[in-house]
DNA sequence: CCTGCCTATATTGTCAACAATTTTATTGTT
DNA sequence: AACAATAAAATTGTTGACAATATAGGCAGG
């Protein structure tokens, strides 16, 4: 989630940067806004100059747009768009998928196991279902990334691609639905992991996004 | 090949990013070499301002990796991270090539053609040879990629992986190899796209980029 | 000769002021 | 009232200076 655990943060750039993409994230600048840096600057009680750093790498993330002499504004993410990173993302997840069953070992598989019925547990009751919407589904997402072993793959899905979807779900105020039946696929999807079978276990993965990209081309058309 | 193409670039960050982006790619810095800030805006005629945002540029394309209060370094990549950005880099042109497969026009593919027609002659001579092994091939890349029409996608390949992947190369001085087989299967992947057969389009550019990544790994273990 | 500590130097991080540009407000004209 | 030109304000871009931190070199002690 963070990205700086381990390595206190000194610079005041950096931390700053975290707190503007989380405050973006959960939507509380408007998709559009512009980010006027002598009120950022007052706001976060620093000066100019790390704040633009912080802007750049923000700039770096895809989640602000800068045009020179006018500033930079939070990106505003339409359909087409989301869709352009639903693509990418099932291709890399099915990566990651196929990566993560050529080698993880029986204790990943348990941890995957174990997750799941975590998440069954808390799906009883209605606030769970919500949870289980809301974050349990990434977090199954993370570990299949992280069991993939592609440090770069990790740091591209991890910190910038969950990251846009995490905003246009907010812009649009949308929830990922299917909740049951996502569910199911993810059961698939560890058994193809389980059993070494890579090609499966991308196709099953690329399948499940792509599920959930067709739902959004649906709402898409609909309007 | 620029991004700068069209917008003026007024502020001195953005065409010094560009410079010295260029100036790393090229192999003018060593790899794990320090970035002074003090001498590079001597070198540049900047101040430090300006030089620091162009920094902070330069690490979200992972051309740099930053420390606090330390400073930043041109990143070295060895093989285990080449291999890992050619795994996301078969991913994703796999995609590319499906995508441009269900939405290329005639004239798409009549500029594909000519394309690889024009290789085909500049091949005859040994400078040719050269040329093809050196920037043809990725031509031929950035086209497809082009053709796809996922924007997001392009800048992540062209803007990205591409230069990370020029920087591997000019780093260990090692040149694309089988260019007479690579040749007969950008052939093959044009032939697909041709037909609009996605799915094949798709597994030839993985298996295309993927026997690239093969020679690469073999280097590595002979080593 | 090596090791650890201390000092001196260089480099990074931060700030506040100034210049350049854009945006907003105002005025005058039709 | 609507529009254009102009003036004023706000914002971005850039700079140089200062503070904090890290690096390098020298010195004393073992």
């Amino acid at each position: 989630m963070n990205s700086q655990i381990g390595s206190k943060s000194f610079t005041l750039a950096d931390t700053v940067f975290d707190q503007i993409r989380t405050a973006i994230v959960k939507g509380e600048f408007p998709p559009g806004s512009k980010v006027n840096e002598p009120q950022l600057s007052k706001q976060y009680g620093i000066s100019r100059g790390p704040l633009r750093e912080a802007i750049r790498r923000l700039e770096g993330c895809k989640l602000v747009e800068i045009t020179p002499n006018v500033g930079a504004k939070v990106i505003s993410l339409n359909s087409e768009q989301a869709i352009e990173i639903y693509e990418i993302r099932e291709s890399l997840e099915g990566l990651a998928c196929r990566l993560a069953a050529q080698k993880s070992t029986e204790e990943d598989c348990r941890n995957l196991r174990d997750l799941l019925a975590n998440h069954e547990q808390q799906i009883q009751s209605e606030n769970g279902r919500l949870y289980y919407q809301k974050e349990g589904d990434l977090d199954f997402h993370y570990l299949i990334v992280q069991l993939s072993g592609n440090t770069r793959l990790f740091n591209l899905l991890c910190d910038e691609l969950y990251h846009l979807l995490r905003l246009y779900r907010v812009q649009t105020s949308s929830s990922p639905s299917r909740p049951v039946q996502a569910f199911k696929e993810h059961h698939q999807i560890v058994d193809a992991i389980e059993n070494g079978d890579g090609e499966l276990a991308e196709l099953l993965m690329r399948r499940h996004i792509a599920s959930a990209k067709d739902t959004l081309m649906h709402q898409m058309k609909s309007k």
